[in-house]
DNA sequence: TATGAATGAGAATTCATTCAT
DNA sequence: TATGAATGAATTCTCATTCAT
């Protein structure tokens, strides 16, 4: 919505501090209050750009929808080049990646109940899909329902993953991150017999 | 703290009505006054048995805690009658089935920032702990540090399996439970080479 | 009202302790169920014994009044036989001696606002009403008026050495203490020219 | 904080009915609600310059604070043009004035037990720092020791004579303040010997 | 009689959101 | 347009007091 530099400078400064946050308290806790004050905006700017909390909690979504999107295209292009393991690696470094730039903002955007906005399972659904068409790529053989499902699994593995990227929990070794790494990778050769050419 | 059957009772309801609450709406959104309704309780008895809001939630988790703890003691003084891949389903179901009991609460509880409350982070690595013990009952060759990684691993698996089994998220389809399954035995299989007698 | 000797241990126990929790806490803040905790008492028990927190106070009122009453007395059985200076240190010296056994409770009573309670106001008037005496005995010629009005400006000296026997308030040197009474002294000096036979 | 017009009005008028409030019922029993009630002022507004209870105290001792720091500049300002009886009658007369303005705020305020703020411990060293202040300007002669004690003592007078000057206590007839006075009077020329020029 | 439990009116405080200047 | 101020429903928690067993 904002048309000049500087409303555009302020959104981003917004979604920056919405992030932290949130990221920080999650959603329930995090205030406009402090969202405005870390983005040394007044609180009825902030409002002026994000009518209320929860539009601002789905542009996160939405700006983090486009990393994952991009970031799948990437890879989408570069699916046949790829063996397997590399695959594998590339989409848990994918959510790694994301929380560098997201900390664990996505995660807790992720745990607000369903009910209270749609858009959020939808976060989900959406690198689900991705991930099924990332696989039919890859091996076309598959029947559409198996590619479904392992793509849950797959998914299941990158929020572990996710998980495992929050500093927080500094209790998780680089061992055992290799060790989520080898589980899909050895998963995803037991699924994916055919090799690119 | 209750000591006449009329406590007891009580305390027994205001549990239940909390798990139900938390579950459904999460622990920030979960009221104590919609907690005391649900379970027939005046606002000042519930506050009598639980001082705050926190002191239920860990109540709650302590309870979770102790299905856990008598869940894995089953599993060890059988552990070596079961067959790796009986393992890795024991495991699994054993979160399908506190899930049942619990419903959801359990994973809302374990959304709550970590700095909240201390409690909540050892009921991670409680389960940790114990899957740990598990895998070096069963595989005593097994290097600490590598029961550690593994059972980190494990315990993510079980967290993916528990966040399947939450009725809400209905896309979850049966054949994405048995892939996971699958993974986990596949998984398990690569690691401990060991065959019980 | 406790007939038997363990009753009586009962309210003195209750007494001593509503005694310490008032004065930590001023009487607003001090609650029923502290004081019954405190004083190993269950809190059916403490309202058996004192149907409410004004009756609990109002005794606790009584009892320093005793103790006042019993001062003055034997103060005014000695009249005569004191030097003015004597009569000073006497009078200041009972808030002390009051203070030793009563700690800050008695003052944390008397800031109670007067509407809470008649009974407190009358706690300062009975001491008023005896120095008022005290000072008749010693120089009869006192005009009741003026006994009246240096009644008061010694019960506010008296009220003063109480406030620098807290010990909360250690700012006050044993100087500080000293010019208290030699003020006081000197005060009386000038104001009761009689010697005593 | 307030940076309106409008919010300088409604922050003067709520300090103005906390004074009251705090005046009439204590700093416990005083209640925010009806702090806001007396302000014309809705509670959300009142948090919103005033974020707690004790940062209203706190504001309303700050604000009799700088009464008391106009006053003795003012005092020291004149002290060689004025007799012993003169600044006697000065420093007991601020207080009642002090009164005048704040009621028996002050009072309540000072009555709070000393942890919940150490704020309120202040405001007496302050005024104790004042009157050292003066009596040193008054009489160089004194010792740092002698006019810390000297201080301390008619600290505790004027505190008795903001007692007096409560309308609650009508007990305390013309002639006690005159008697109040006059002991201070005979004190401060027992003390200091020195004339001003 | 002793005592654990029940009660519920209030108190402090929070915050998303709207407005007026 | 920018922003300080207003709003008030909702929430957590407290406590004196009463009862039932």
């Amino acid at each position: 919505m904002p048309q000049r530099r500087n409303g555009k400078l302020r959104v981003a400064a917004i979604l920056k501090a919405g992030a932290a946050v949130i990221a920080e308290k999650g959603y329930e806790a995090a205030t406009m209050a402090e969202i405005a004050a870390r983005s040394s905006t007044k609180i009825g700017s902030l409002y002026r750009f994000f009518p209320n909390k929860e539009i601002l909690a789905n542009a996160l979504i939405a700006h983090y929808h486009e990393g994952v999107h991009n970031a799948f295209d990437e890879l989408d292009s570069r699916i046949h080049s790829l063996s397997i393991s590399a695959l594998a690696d590339f989409l848990l470094d994918l959510m790694v990646d994301l929380h560098k730039g997201a900390g664990p903002t996505m995660k807790r955007l992720l745990e607000i109940p369903e009910v209270l906005s749609v858009k959020r399972g939808e976060f989900s659904r959406s690198i689900h899909r991705h991930i099924v068409r990332t696989l039919t790529l890859r091996s076309p053989g598959l029947t559409a329902n198996k590619a479904q499902d392992m793509a849950v699994v797959i998914l299941g593995n990158m929020k572990t993953m996710a998980a495992f990227s929050d500093a927080a929990d500094q209790s998780v070794r680089p061992g055992a991150i290799e060790e989520l790494r080898e589980m899909t990778r050895i998963y995803l050769k037991s699924r994916l017999k055919t090799k690119p050419v």
